[in-house]
DNA sequence: TGGCGCTAG
DNA sequence: CTTTCTAGCGCCA
């Protein structure tokens, strides 16, 4: 259904579905206020003085990303988290992929996939709480995951009541307990969809209820159903999210059919049909019923919730504890009442990584080296929005004999708020190394380290005399102190600068150890591989060719071409950005098709800079009054912010970019274009190459990690970033970074090549002697394609060597300075890779068939039995 | 309050 | 049961 039309068809679809004038009345059983069920629940009164719902954004993750790159609407997109699909848009959904799927059998399935990688949550943090800001305006919102809100609406219904606001309809879809469901995906039960019945009304006779005419909850929640219509249009008008909604009487008959009418679409569901609604439901269904829960009913014969309902509430009470069954034995009847609680900040901060297997402590320290810098840049972010510091840190992990159960501990806060990023990073890895050899012996086998901070308590107030804007901009100064530019274009380009190399950093370092904790693992070379040719697909959509569709079911309308291009082009909503944003980071990508998400990526960042350089006339007299702040005001984030160290959240933002610059652009370009046995040579020439870079640049690298600072007083100690406490001169990002890339670089080479004797980490690279020989057939191209990304990191590394010399620290990066030929050198390129996948997927067509034929047979038996109704009223 | 389990997206 | 990267709550000691 398209933007356009979306109105009138909805209505039309209503009227057809639930009646109007041709069909049955539209309100057809009038109960009493509040309900009295008669039926099946004798006694019991459903609660109806709440109005309720519950949003929902439309696969999350996939939206935000198009948003981020609007040429990705439309085409199937997937975003990925380690080796696996996280969420995918309809587009790829119509085609077959699901959440949780394995990458490569997704890939395999749908060759057009787009793949995005999304392990880095920052840009759904923050389109989470813009969401949250536009329905927080309606009412007492509460957070639900990142992309779930409920809103009570009640004293907003009461308001317009008052005011003698009426509505004579519901606005959406009514959902009643006759209609029928589908399953959407195989092991979600509590998923609820409602199955396509057009046509097909209820019948009234059936209604349990005692039919008076009129109930004051009816008026409530058709105006609570046009709040929810107001609240999700707020939502796309300003935010460009769709949402879907529920919208009832309590969160739990809400949230069950906020989904029905998935995407972009709410759903009522009135009172008076919960109870014999709720009734159809498998017990897994209730939200609060978790798999556990499952079991344990399961294995007292209780299935459904009517099952349920036979089960008196004392015997639940001594089986599940007062608490659940209390909730259990009223929500199996339809009746909820807890209440929606206004979410306010985070109650806790915390970052993990996962990994095959971590064995000692020096790969340990690893992981933690990678995820404390992490956790105190969110801290920091945390405390300049809430003005709070935690006094609490627990540091969990995973064992792998312990299957899925985590242990923990907890300390006393060891960073505290007064010291240098670096050095409360430094706290936070050494205190939690100190836990981990307190409570394990190597070799251990860890294959989770989660780092959190808890019990914030309010902070030594920041001092607000800094405007905003110039925060920004001394923000975007950092690091380039001996350039002191009030020119745009500079600043822009500094920061750009910065991002990058600190990017580089992030890459190297999540790649080192970012194995896959089991199964089949993906070779990185293969996942980067396949994220570039997705890339190479989008592009030449985009340039105007129309790829034909393999995959696509012949049912399926909407396979992507030059058609849907063109309308994800006309639908895509206009990204804020100013012009020197893309004179900063991107200028050269204008138009070419490639790249287009870098465009659009790490906006936030680089606007706030782009936007506080053009104030910079303004404001640069300030700027003298501040650096002259008295040094009590080391308390204030400014100080944070001045800092030379690149906070790791931009590190992961920045790295789809990179990887789309550097793979896109460089690597992918002269080996593709040759035959493949030269592209095999040029290949052992390159790792043989990179070997000798690694051991060059790790020559004269400290040991330690490099954080050290002789002062440890009182004064503030904010120069330093991970190459602070070096001989050679002012150290800046570039230094640094360079350092921290050779040891990485060093530590990842050393590991592949002296595999078994001395690398720490089980690398999950290592494809299986088992493999099928087609396996090898896309070997080679894939191969070439992973040495390419990191040939360009160290060529980068090369590149930062000679900056270092020659001082020359404001050199482009390489791939900035690419000429329009090269560009559509490039889209010829793209072309190309295409052409490669097409190949290869002609190979694997019969192999995917079958397999997505498999899929769909299993879909349609697990759950359909246990939904299918038992035709109530129909004959 | 800490540690663990369960539930959720 | 299963995996990601979170976040919150309740129970128990």
């Amino acid at each position: 259904m398209t933007q356009g039309d979306e109105k009138v068809s909805r209505e039309q679809y209503r009227l057809r579905t639930y009646g109007g004038p041709q069909g049955r009345p539209l309100q057809p059983c009038i109960p009493s206020d509040p309900v009295s069920v008669t039926g099946a629940a004798p006694g019991c009164t459903l609660s109806t003085d709440r109005a309720i719902i519950q949003f929902d954004a439309d696969a999350f993750y996939a939206q935000v990303e198009e948003n981020r790159n609007p040429r990705l609407k439309g085409v199937p997109l997937a975003v990925t988290q380690k080796y696996l699909v996280v969420t995918c848009n309809q587009a790829a959904r119509r085609l077959g992929v699901t959440k949780l799927q394995g990458v490569t059998e997704a890939k395999l399935q749908v060759p057009s996939l787009v793949l995005v990688n999304g392990e880095d949550l920052t840009p759904y943090r923050q389109a989470s709480k813009s969401i949250f800001s536009v329905l927080a305006r309606f009412g007492r919102a509460e957070r639900l995951g990142m992309d779930e809100v409920f809103v009570d609406v009640t004293a907003g219904v009461q308001e317009r009541l008052q005011k003698g606001f009426l509505c004579s309809t519901y606005n959406g879809h009514i959902h009643t307990a006759e209609m029928a469901l589908k399953q959407e995906t195989k092991h979600r039960p509590m998923d609820l969809r409602a199955a396509k019945t057009f046509g097909v009304p209820a019948p009234e006779a059936e209604s349990p209820f005692s039919s008076t005419p009129s109930a004051s909850w009816e008026a409530s929640l058709k105006i609570a159903s046009h709040i929810a219509a107001e609240a999700r249009a707020a939502v796309k008008a300003e935010t460009g999210f769709r949402t879907s909604a529920g919208i009832s009487c309590s969160k739990m008959l809400a949230k069950l059919v906020s989904g029905m009418h998935k995407p972009d679409d709410q759903t009522v569901i009135l009172p008076s049909h919960a109870p014999a609604f709720v009734a159809t439901l498998p017990v897994r269904a209730i939200p609060g019923i978790g798999w556990k829960m499952d079991q344990e009913l399961s294995a007292l014969g209780i299935t459904s919730t009517g099952d349920l309902r036979n089960i008196p509430l004392a015997a639940l009470t001594q089986r599940f504890g007062e608490r659940n069954a209390k909730y259990m034995y009223y929500a199996c009847r339809g009746e909820d009442t807890t209440p929606v609680v206004q979410s306010g900040a985070p109650k806790s901060i915390t970052v993990e990584d996962s990994f095959k297997s971590c064995t000692t402590f020096p790969s340990a320290l690893h992981v933690l080296q990678i995820l404390a810098p992490d956790l105190i840049a969110r801290l920091h972010e945390d405390h300049q929005e809430h003005t709070r510091w935690p006094s609490t840190m627990t540091l969990k992990w995973r064992q792998k004999k312990q299957g899925w159960s985590r242990s923990s501990a907890s300390i006393p806060m060891p960073a505290q708020w007064s010291t240098s990023k670096e050095q409360q990073a430094e706290a936070i890895v050494q205190a939690s190394l100190s836990i981990l050899r307190k409570n394990l012996a190597q070799p251990f086998s860890l294959t989770l380290l989660n780092i959190g901070a808890t019990s914030f308590l309010a902070s030594v107030p920041a001092q607000r005399i800094v405007p905003k804007a110039l925060r920004s901009f001394l923000k975007a100064g950092q690091g380039s102190s001996r350039h002191k530019s009030t020119s745009s274009q500079q600043v822009a380009g500094h920061a750009g600068e910065d991002m990058r190399v600190a990017a580089l950093v992030a890459i190297a370092a999540r790649r080192d150890y970012g194995a896959h904790p089991k199964g089949q693992p993906l070779a990185k070379s293969h996942e980067r591989a396949l994220n570039e040719t997705s890339r190479a697909c989008v592009a030449a959509s985009s340039g105007g060719s129309s790829l034909p569709d393999m995959q696509a079911s012949p049912a399926d309308d909407d396979g992507w071409g030059a058609e849907s291009a063109a309308r994800a082009a006309y639908t895509a909503p206009h990204m804020p950005m100013s012009s020197s944003t893309h004179a900063g980071s991107s200028s050269m990508l204008a138009g070419s098709g490639f790249l287009a998400s870098s465009t659009s990526m790490g906006t936030e960042g680089l606007q706030s800079r782009a936007n506080a350089a053009l104030n910079a006339q303004q404001i640069s007299h300030l700027s003298a009054d501040v650096l002259q702040l008295p040094m009590q005001s080391r308390h204030d984030p400014l100080h944070s912010l001045s800092s030379s160290v690149a906070p790791p959240r931009h590190l992961l933002r920045q790295a789809n970019m990179l990887e789309h610059n550097s793979s896109d652009l460089h690597g992918s370009l002269n080996r593709m274009s040759l035959p493949a046995n030269q592209a095999q040579e040029q290949l052992t020439e390159q790792r043989q190459h990179e070997i000798q870079q690694c051991h060059q640049a790790s020559r004269g690298v400290p040991e330690a990690a490099p954080v050290s600072n002789g002062d440890m007083g009182e004064e503030p100690i904010c120069k330093g970033a991970w190459g602070a406490g070096r001989p050679s001169g002012p150290t800046s990002n570039v230094d640094s970074a360079l350092v921290k890339l050779s040891k990485l670089q060093q530590a990842s080479t050393s590991s592949c090549r002296e595999a078994g004797t001395d690398r720490e980490f089980v690398q999950g690279t290592v494809q299986s002697s088992a493999e099928p020989s087609d396996e090898n057939a896309i070997s080679a191209p894939l191969g070439a394609q992973g040495a390419s990304c990191q040939s360009v990191v160290l060529s980068e590394l090369e590149r930062l060597e000679r900056m270092k010399v020659s001082g020359q620290h404001q050199a482009a990066p390489q791939w900035v300075s690419q000429s329009p030929e090269d560009v559509s050198a490039d889209m010829l390129l793209a072309r190309k890779l295409q052409d490669e996948e097409l190949r290869w997927h002609q190979m694997h067509s019969r192999v995917s068939a079958a397999q997505t034929l498999k899929r769909k047979l299993k879909k349609e038996t697990t759950l359909d039995a246990f939904l299918k109704k038992p035709a109530l009223g129909r004959k």
